[in-house]
Parts: structure tokens; C-alpha cells; sequence
RNA sequence: GCGUUGAUGGUCUAGUGGCUAUGACUUGGGCCUUCCAAGCCCAAAACCCGGGUUCGAAUCCCGGUCGGCGCACCA
């Protein structure tokens, strides 16, 4: 069993993750969150918002995720997300129509499925495995279609990304900002993909969540108004010029922008930020890094792009964020189609004048000689030049007819106007989140299989692990030693999810010692208590306390307090501590609000009581 | 999508053309005055779906679904 296999077999055992639709026989590329999978996602979008919306004050805005056609032919989703394939009868591969005609062909990438099924009937092109004929040629979109409305309705798509939803709320967005560059905005949501052959568990499904956030910038200014918090910050850089090596470095913010690897500091402090964030939800930094896009895989408009991507056992460096600059790509795509323009009124800090050369055709002349063509003749007039605007005809040509103008019907003066600013399009900063893989990056990071007598010697624990006689100082040789003599024994090991308490999906568990009265109705009312404080509580009494401490080491519970016959005497508790194992006593009173700290203080846990049992 | 391989309680697993289909762990109920899954009693729970062959199919054959792997695909 790989580490993905045990992750996955404890995340279907444990309520993380469940195969959709299983009670039908399931489907690919669906994946349900269970109870605690659920709060576990829940509870990282909830950081990713404290970094996003309350530290970088870039507002969450919540868009449908069935999208009109419009907005689709404008992001070229309609034209661009789909790949025309083609199969051989004979061995039933399938090929990309548009490269197998790319050999006999220039422009193959223009065709559409019904010409290139043509040319390759007509020029005879046959399988490059075995020889075989092809089928026809088909277009596969990897957007989910739909109808809007009854009857023909209107084609619609599940969105692709959330993105697109930033993109055509910008004019309002501008507004709402009062039209200050940067501003931004984010949005978590499904996001919908018509995989070909989706496998990898939860790192590629059909169906899946996104955390995007839309930076609009000055084009002409990518310095960072907060670019010192982060430019000392160490990151592994996995550049072009590393790929070529296969190696990483770990060099700060300020290095890597200042030597150009990084392309601004805009860009830098994103990439810090992505960092702060992995790292904060529990994602390794050892086996965390980013990597930019080589030249041919990033998209044509776009300036840089940096992939985070998280190290996975089974799966290696797997992409989780992509963080970019996409320029102004996206608002000129969809001013282009919406005919609106999309821009924001960038005043300069001193207003400047500007000399041009200004014609004025007279309109009420042109236009009764003219008519129709009065308009062309004006266009024509603005193009001369003030010497030939200075004769007393002017000449002009329209549509190949020689026209002359008299010089009365149109004034032109060189004149010096104040400008105060000018209109930019703003150029898009976009981190873009997969939720899903980071999810299940996270689960896999706080997986461990411990040693359980190991662990036991580690921590000082009398009574653990069978109590074997074992100290810290020889342990390595008493391992070995116990191996050889009892090499059939089986090692008991002790499986725990390392959460960090910022995610865990249940922070504490309530504990009696013993199924009994006594102890449980105390149990009870610290467990109303600690729920009071709104902490994530479960309460457990079923079968031996040693079972109840693994069952919430498996689900990552950061610590357990266990009521016993001394609590009833002396009003304290067991807090055991999920990594160490190690335990202290400490008053009932006021125990939410110790706990509280331990959770979200960053109180240690040593400082909380007084040692117990080691 | 093609090829290949697999599918037995919640999990892991034994097994076979034929009576009530193993076992372990887990889970639930109860007992136990004391802390790290192995104390005791009781209980619940499975042959992926559809068709065919057969007196009889969980087992053999075909198709499908789901999972693993390889190829293709991954804007």
C-alpha cells in the first residue's frame, strides 16, 4: 500500500472523502465530502478568505456557475477548450485530427471536425500505429453544455473557471473600488470540466472547487505598495533556468524579482503570499515549490506564471495554484465582444499639456453638399496635413472619386489642452486555487504511520506502547535488537493526522474514562462548555480509552481531555496532546479558554498544566 | 477513449459449479475504580450490476459500472 492508497482508504473510512454516486455504482471524476472531509475544505477556504478578503481587502463576490455563450466565446472557451479527435477502426487509438492533418497541411489548426474528417479521407491518411482507417473526426469540448430555458432556449455552460464572473462584473467592480487602481476581487465556487478520462482520485475531477482572485493593476506600475512584508521571505524557485538544470533554489522575494527571475514585485508578493498561505494550512515547505511556466506552456499573452506545486507520493510535483500575469488579455476579449470598453480613468499626479494638431470639419456645410457622403469626406479631412488643409481647395479622394472641398467648410488650429490623465486597461495579477488538491495535499502532508513503542520511549511515556522497557538513549539499538528476537512480532503503529489546529475538522475530544455515570455527566458539561466558546468538540465513551485516543489521532483531534476519579475529587482534567502523546493535568475551570488559546493562541501545550503519567 | 488487470461485511481477506459463504480488525449494546487500539459477554454486517450457459452461478462466458496501471488527453 502506497501512501495514496492509505490516505485515501483512511479519508473513505474516516468521512473525508467518498466516491460519489457509489450506491448507483459511482461515476468518474465526482468525489462527495464526507462530514469531517467537508468541514476540514470548509475550514481551509476559510483561511484562504483571512488571507485573501480581510488581509488583502480584495472582496468575495459569488457569480453563477452557468455561464451565457457570450461570455465563453469571449474568455475563447467555445472556440479554444476543445480539441477535435479521431479514432483508428482497426486498433482504436485516439489522435488529435488537427495534428495527424499537420503533416500534409499548413493551417490543420483552423480546420474545423467535418474538413479535417475530409482531408483525411481525401489525402488517405491512415493510423500511425498500425495502418488502420480513421473514423470520422469529432469535436470534444471539455465544457459541460446546457439549455437555459424551455423549448431551443439558449446554449449555456457550466463555467469552466470561476474567473470569467470577475472579468464581466469589472465595470461594476471599478465603481465599487471608486476606480483605484489595484483593486480585486475573489471568488470560491465550482467550477465544471468535461474530463476526457479523469483519474487520480481528487486531483482531476469533472466537478470541482476553485478559489480565484482577480488583481486588476497599473500596467504601467507592478511595484508592490506592500512588497517589504514579504521581500526578505525564502522561497524554492523552480525557474526556467532551474528546469534546465532540474534543480530548485531557495532564494528571498527581493533576490529573485531584483535578477529578474520573477518578473515584478506584484508578482513576488503573490507568489509569497500563495507561500504563507500553503504553508499555514499545513502543506510541508520541504515539499512545497514553485515553478514557472516555460516560454511554449505559458499562454501567448501572458507576461509570467508561476505553478505552486505540492509534492504528492504517488503523483510527484503536482500543480496546485497558478499564479500569473495575464495582462490585459481577458477585459480587451470581453470589450472586444461586449463592445463596451473596459478601462479605468488613471489621473496623472500633475495634470499635463499636450500641443496637437486639431481638425474640425463643419458639419452644417459638408452635409447638405455631401449627403451621403459627407461623413467619408470628414474622415478624409482629419487625415491631411495642415499644408494641405491650407489651400484654398483641399483635395481629397473618397471610395476612388477625387472630391474638393472648399476651405470654408473646415477649421483646423494647433491647439494646447490640458490633460489630467489618461484611460488604461488594467493588467490582471490572477492566483488561481484548486481546492480539491490542495485538500488532498494537506491530507497526505498530515498523514504519518508511527512506531508506536518509539514514540512512547520519545516522549518519556510510562504505561504506552505495552510499556516496554525502552529510553530514548539506546533506542535505536533496542529497536533493532527487539527486530532480530522477535522478528515476527508485529510492530504496532500508530496512525495520525498531523493537522495543524487552524484546519483540524474536530479540535478537542471530551473523554470519560469509563462509561459511567459519574464520569460521564461531567464529561457532558465540559463538553457544553467548550461548544460555548465555538470550538469544534466530539465526545466519545464507547469501548477503551486507549481506542478512543487512536480513533482521534486518525481524524487529526489536536488534543483530548479525559475526565477521571481524580477529576471528581480535585475538579481537574486530562489534556492529552495528539503529537506527543504526552499529558498534563489542568483545572475544569476555565478550560474553554485555555483550550482557545492552545487552538488558536499558538499557547504551548506544556505551559497549560502540570505533566501527568510521564 | 483504447489496451491490460482487478472487484467478497465499514476495512483487509479465505474460499468453492451445490446444504446456514471464512477469519481478523472495525462498529453497536452491556460489564470493568483508573489512561494509549490485543480484558469479558452479546449483537449487527458482504459475494459490483445486467444478461447468458446450467437442474443449480458469488464461481464459467458476454456486456456494463467502478478502481489500479500503460497509451492518448489534461485548454
Amino acid at each position: 500500500m502506497d501512501k495514496y492508497e492509505q490516505v485515501i482508504e483512511l479519508a473513505k473510512r474516516r468521512g473525508f472523502l467518498w466516491n460519489s454516486f457509489e450506491l448507483y455504482g459511482g461515476s468518474r471524476g465526482f468525489y462527495d465530502y464526507g462530514p469531517l472531509g467537508s468541514t476540514l475544505k470548509r475550514r481551509i477556504e476559510q483561511i484562504w478568505r483571512e488571507f485573501y478578503i480581510i488581509q488583502e481587502g480584495f472582496m468575495e463576490i459569488e457569480c453563477p456557475t452557468i455561464g451565457i455563450e457570450d461570455v465563453f466565446v469571449a474568455s475563447g472557451h467555445v472556440g479554444g477548450f476543445s480539441d477535435p479527435l479521431c479514432e483508428c477502426k482497426k486498433c482504436g487509438e485516439a489522435f488529435r485530427a488537427d495534428h495527424l492533418v499537420e503533416n500534409v497541411m499548413a493551417a490543420a489548426g483552423t480546420l474545423n471536425a467535418e474538413q479535417l474528417t475530409q482531408v483525411i479521407k481525401e489525402k488517405g491518411i491512415t493510423c500511425p500505429e498500425c495502418g488502420g482507417e480513421f473514423n470520422d473526426a469529432y469535436e470534444f469540448n471539455l465544457m459541460f453544455k446546457t439549455t437555459i430555458g424551455p423549448g431551443t432556449g439558449r446554449q449555456g455552460y457550466l463555467r469552466p473557471e470561476t474567473a470569467q464572473g470577475m472579468f464581466v462584473d469589472f465595470q461594476r467592480l471599478s465603481r465599487f473600488y471608486r476606480e483605484k487602481l489595484p483593486f480585486g476581487a475573489v471568488q470560491i465556487g465550482k467550477s465544471y470540466r468535461n474530463e476526457i478520462a479523469p483519474r487520480q482520485g481528487v486531483i482531476r475531477l469533472r466537478e470541482f472547487t476553485q478559489a480565484e482572485c482577480e488583481i486588476f493593476t497599473d500596467p504601467r506600475n507592478k511595484t508592490h505598495p506592500n512588497f517589504e512584508r514579504f521581500a526578505d521571505r525564502e522561497l524554492t524557485l523552480y525557474s526556467r533556468e532551474g528546469q534546465e538544470k532540474g534543480e530548485s533554489v531557495r532564494m528571498t522575494v527581493r533576490e529573485a524579482v531584483e535578477k529578474g527571475i520573477i518578473a515584478h514585485e506584484f508578482l513576488g508578493y503573490n507568489l509569497a503570499l500563495t507561500n504563507e498561505f500553503l504553508t499555514k494550512i499545513g502543506v510541508d515547505p520541504a515539499r512545497l515549490r514553485f515553478r514557472q511556466h516555460l516560454k511554449d506552456e505559458m499562454a501567448h499573452y501572458a507576461i509570467d506564471c508561476w505553478d505552486a506545486e505540492i509534492e504528492m507520493d504517488r503523483f510527484g510535483w503536482v500543480e496546485t495554484v497558478g499564479i500569473a500575469d495575464r495582462t490585459d488579455y481577458d477585459l480587451k476579449a470581453h470589450s472586444k465582444v461586449s463592445k463596451t470598453e473596459l478601462a479605468v480613468y488613471v489621473e496623472y499626479p500633475e495634470p499635463r499639456m499636450v500641443t496637437s494638431f486639431v481638425v474640425k470639419p463643419n458639419m452644417g456645410k459638408l452635409g447638405p453638399v455631401f449627403k451621403g457622403k459627407a461623413k467619408a469626406v470628414s474622415e478624409a479631412l482629419k487625415a491631411l496635413s495642415e499644408e494641405e488643409l491650407s489651400r484654398d481647395e483641399i483635395k481629397i479622394s473618397v471610395d476612388g472619386e477625387d472630391i474638393t472641398v472648399s476651405s470654408d467648410m473646415v477649421d483646423f488650429a494647433e491647439e494646447t489642452v490640458k490633460v489630467s490623465g489618461e484611460t488604461v486597461v488594467p493588467h490582471v495579477i490572477e492566483p488561481s486555487y484548486g481546492i480539491d488538491r490542495i485538500f488532498y495535499g494537506t491530507m497526505e502532508h498530515a498523514f504519518e504511520a508511527e512506531d508506536v513503542a518509539v514514540k512512547a520511549a520519545e516522549s518519556g511515556l510510562k504505561g504506552a506502547g505495552g510499556a516496554r522497557d525502552v529510553n530514548a538513549e539506546n533506542l535505536m539499538g533496542a529497536v533493532e535488537a527487539e527486530g532480530e528476537a522477535e522478528g515476527e512480532t508485529e510492530e504496532e503503529t500508530r496512525i495520525v493526522m498531523r493537522f495543524s489546529s487552524a484546519v483540524a475538522p474536530v479540535q478537542v475530544a471530551v473523554l470519560p474514562l469509563m462509561t459511567r455515570k459519574e464520569l460521564v455527566d461531567p464529561s457532558k458539561e465540559i463538553l457544553a462548555k467548550l461548544r460555548e466558546k465555538n470550538l469544534l468538540v466530539a465526545y466519545d465513551d464507547s469501548g477503551t480509552i486507549g481506542r478512543r485516543y487512536r480513533r482521534n489521532d486518525e481524524i487529526g483531534t489536536p488534543y483530548s481531555v479525559t475526565v477521571d476519579y481524580a477529576s471528581l475529587e480535585d475538579k481537574t482534567v486530562t489534556i492529552r496532546d495528539r503529537d506527543s502523546m504526552r499529558q498534563i493535568r489542568a483545572p475544569v475551570e476555565g478550560i474553554e479558554d485555555l483550550l482557545y488559546e492552545m487552538i488558536y493562541r499558538g499557547r504551548k501545550f506544556e505551559s497549560a498544566g502540570e505533566p501527568f503519567n510521564f
